[in-house]
RNA sequence: GGGCCUGUGGUCUAGUGGUAUGACGUUUCCUUGACGUGGAAGAGGUACCAAGUUCGAUUCUUGGCAGGCCCACCA
């Protein structure tokens, strides 16, 4: 048969899209006997309305796992979900839609981000089944469904009951933009400018000048602090100091922890500026003056300050402390300050009752569990363990927002104990459905806990979502692979074993590949405000989703990848080579009828380099090496397969007549299987260029419905025969001598050769003169001492 | 300040204890019965620097330097 002269990549893709999707190649099957692969797909945040190649990038990279999986004979559990509850969403939403969250009503904007989210669904499926990714859509979740609901808050009531929960009302971190209190892993430090300000406070004649970037927390001043060991301050352990400007006194203490040479050596201490303050409040039972509010602006303790921002006030107080002469220096600095990595706030310290899940008493377990799956590569795992045990806090999980999974509990008024939703009726949201029954105390008087969960504590359940835990129980815990980007290691992988680890005693997966970003063509992120933001689908529509997907498979598993144009050109020139090579074997292949022949001497060294090539790509993609399994497989088809073989081989599939019908079957044995081994290979890689192929031809013989569901190449020792390959080798060698020789003169390939003189014994040549003297239009192959080319 | 990773021809990159792979670009040639979105050949690298281990290091060790990422500091 023959192929056609052109391959159209845009419209081929569309078709065999259609075909996977409509031939449900990808369903999973639970009844399968096959062993399972299941993947946690991530969810991507519904709070983007463009993908840059990075994204593609990153899920290109599993989905060549997924495929190569299901070749193996797994039966792959590949989902996809969409995170659409939480923080994230209502930002997008707020950015996108100039929202004010104080001047919309609650159920109106829940509406605008349901809109969103489906919008952005759409925008990804669009995406993910251009690039023909083979997820099975049926086992499709949202964040914001019922299922992940259900699920979120089983969790918070099974950690509950295992006392893994806290609610305090101690100083927490919290967002004045959000209007949230947010966990640590929400924080982000960002280099701000500031400046040191010089300030006196008065112990009774004697000025006391103490350093700080935050004046507008004079107010919040609850008392002052030295070093110990600080002689220039010992004397006043235990004195009164007044508050510049406010006019009340705060006791003067000393504490390890402050720095004799930071600043003046004499530290304020506030309800709350940081972290220092509240250890200092805790430890010294400080009194407590908050003086920011919830909002960002100053309370009526702030006396003349009140109702402005912290940062007019400071402005404001530096301005009065001058006139009085309490200010004695100004100092510019530069900075770290965390900020909420949503919005970009600067964080503040507030006294709010929060839940929190308890994971800074068990730090040794969560490292030690962690240590029981295998990251890929194995160098991630630092970064976890890195982010564990510097943890300070415990994962505060109350939000006080709209756009989430409600907490599935109510108060009692009156005795203020914490009633749980039934786990029949979940989901719950408390705010609209009633507390069934009363309180142990006899009490009626129920209210519901109004704030939301963090949106971490969904999506650290994905496993439970797949898995549909506490409804269908489907038994794929622990799943078999976690794919994700380094940059959430601290947040998705580490709640994910937290959970896990809590509700289960076990790790969520056995396995987890970590991948590295898309990067601009320089190595810098994409991002929109930088104007280098490359859209996925723009080269998709320009090269091909196969030449994309090729792209994506260079990096190396964990390796950022700069995004270069060549490279995927390089996968379309791919495209075009894989097509032309498939016609020309093709169009051999006719009359074969599959049976071993007995082999010639280059077919057997072919199919020898062939069993290497099989051996080293599947042990690599095994450890998620996708990239090896590609740059093997390519190097064998350009180099051995398309410029040496097929050249070789074609006086044998051409003049039958000269060579005889047994080196032509040997030849089209060969041919057959080193071209369907090399289109298996590539399959993962590029999908639909080798399903093309394979439909129309090898269909016919594999009977496989799809070369994608079909089995991945063995590896044969029998074929593997080094001394025959390295003879081989030398001869192609002499071959591309040959070409060199008449490159040089400037001839054609065509052009004959006098003779050849062979430094190699004849015997050990045999089989290999006939097929040399015809690919080099040698009249004459002689041997000798040397090696002699004579044109 | 701590940690992790990276540093190879113009660009991007592979692998390796014995001076290096491929791609893109570039130069010359070839319109060969799969392919000119091609083929063949060539030019182009003292492998970030220094010291050490070794007969020998690009590869191992240590110390620099540069870049990236993560974390801490935030009076």
């Amino acid at each position: 048969m023959e192929l056609p002269k052109k391959y159209d990549a845009q419209v081929q893709e569309e078709k065999w899209q259609k075909y996977w999707l409509e031939n449900k190649i990808f369903q999973y099957n639970p009844n399968s006997k096959k062993k399972v692969y299941s993947i946690d797909t991530p969810p991507p945040y519904a709070s983007a309305d463009h993908l840059h190649v990075g994204h593609g990038m990153h899920y290109s990279q599993f989905e060549f796992v997924a495929r190569f999986q299901r070749m193996l004979g797994r039966e792959v559990f590949f989902p996809m979900g969409y995170d659409d509850n939480g923080l994230p969403t209502e930002r997008f939403v707020e950015t996108k839609h100039k929202v004010d969250k104080s001047k919309i009503t609650k159920s109106e904007f829940i509406k605008l981000c349901l809109k969103e989210t489906e919008k952005t669904g759409k925008t990804y499926y669009d995406l993910f089944t251009r690039l023909g990714f083979s997820i099975d859509w049926s086992l499709l979740y949202h964040t914001i469904g019922d299922r992940a609901r259900r699920v979120a808050q089983k969790s918070f009531i099974d950690l509950y009951k295992k006392d893994r929960l806290e609610r305090t009302d101690m100083p927490t971190l919290w967002c004045v933009h959000c209007q949230t209190t947010i966990a640590q892993a929400d924080l982000e430090s960002s280099d701000l400018n500031s400046a040191f300000n010089d300030i006196i406070f008065k112990c009774g004649d004697q000025d006391l000048v103490i350093s700080t970037t935050r004046p507008e927390l004079v107010p919040a001043c609850v008392g002052l602090f030295f070093h110990p060991d600080d002689k220039r301050y010992k004397k006043l352990k235990g004195k009164k100091a007044k508050v510049p400007l406010f006019d009340y006194e705060v006791p003067i203490l000393s504490d390890e922890a402050v720095e004799l040479d930071k600043g003046t050596g004499l530290m304020m201490v506030c309800t709350f500026g940081d972290k220092e303050d509240v250890e200092k409040w805790l430890k010294h039972k400080l009194e407590t003056r908050v003086v920011l509010a919830e909002d960002g602006k100053l309370n009526k303790l702030a006396g003349k300050y009140e109702g402005m921002k912290a940062k007019e006030a400071r402005k404001e107080i530096i301005n009065d402390l001058k006139e009085n002469k309490l200010l004695t220096g100004q100092k510019d600095i530069s900075h770290a300050v965390n900020v909420h990595e949503r919005c970009g706030t600067e964080i503040e310290f507030l006294q709010k009752p929060q839940w929190q899940i308890k994971v800074l008493d068990k730090k040794k377990e969560l490292i030690e569990i962690a240590n029981k799956t295998n990251w890929y590569p194995a160098h991630m795992k630092v970064r976890y363990e890195h982010w564990v045990k510097n943890l300070q806090w415990n994962w505060g999980i109350s939000r006080q927002r709209y756009y989430g999974v409600p907490f599935p509990i109510w108060y009692c008024k009156k005795c203020g104990e914490v009633l749980l939703a039934d786990e029949k009726d979940l989901p719950v949201d408390p705010m609209e459905q009633k507390y069934k029954g009363k309180c142990k105390c006899g009490s009626n008087d129920i209210i519901p806990e109004e704030d939301v969960l963090d949106t971490w504590m969904t999506s650290s359940c994905t496993p439970e979502i797949n898995e549909d835990w506490g409804g269908k129980d489907k038994g794929i815990l622990p799943m078999s692979l976690r794919p994700q980007a380094h940059d959430i290691i601290r947040t998705w992988a580490f709640y994910t074993i937290v959970k896990s680890y809590y509700h289960h005693n076990n790790i969520p997966w056995t396995d987890v590949m970590i991948s590295g970003h898309g990067l601009d063509p320089k190595g810098k992120k994409m991002s929109k405000s930088k104007n280098n933001f490359v859209v996925a689908q723009d080269v998709i529509s320009k090269y091909s989703a196969d030449a994309f997907r090729f792209w994506s498979a260079t990096a190396k598993l964990g390796e950022d990848l700069s995004y270069q144009e060549k490279d995927v050109l390089t996968g379309q020139k791919f495209v075009t080579k894989l097509w032309n090579a498939s016609k020309f074997g093709i169009m051999h292949l006719e009359g074969y009828d599959g049976k071993k022949a007995k082999l010639d001497a280059f077919d057997s060294w072919l199919l020898s380099k062939l069993q290497k090539v099989i051996k080293v790509s599947t042990t690599n993609f095994e450890q998620y090496e996708y990239s090896k399994c590609k740059s093997e497989t390519e190097n064998f088809f350009w180099h051995d397969f398309c410029d040496n073989y097929l050249e070789i081989s074609k006086d044998r599939l051409y003049n039958p007549d000269k060579r005889g019908e047994e080196g032509k079957k040997s030849a089209q044995y060969a041919l057959y299987n080193s071209l369907l081994s090399v289109l298996k290979m590539m399959a993962p890689i590029t999908p639909f260029i080798t399903e093309e192929i394979y439909q129309l031809y090898f269909k016919n013989i594999e009977k496989d419905k799809s070369i994608h569901i079909s089995s991945w190449p063995k590896h044969d020792s029998k074929l593997v025969d080094e001394k025959l390959e390295k003879t081989g080798d030398k001869l192609v060698e002499v071959i591309s001598q040959v070409r060199k020789i008449k490159s040089e003169k400037k001839v054609s390939l065509k052009e004959p050769v006098k003779e050849i003189i062979l430094d190699m014994k004849e015997d050990e040549v045999k089989g290999f003169i006939d097929d040399l003297k015809a690919v080099t239009k040698a009249e004459k192959i002689s041997f000798g001492e040397k090696l002699k080319i004579v044109l």
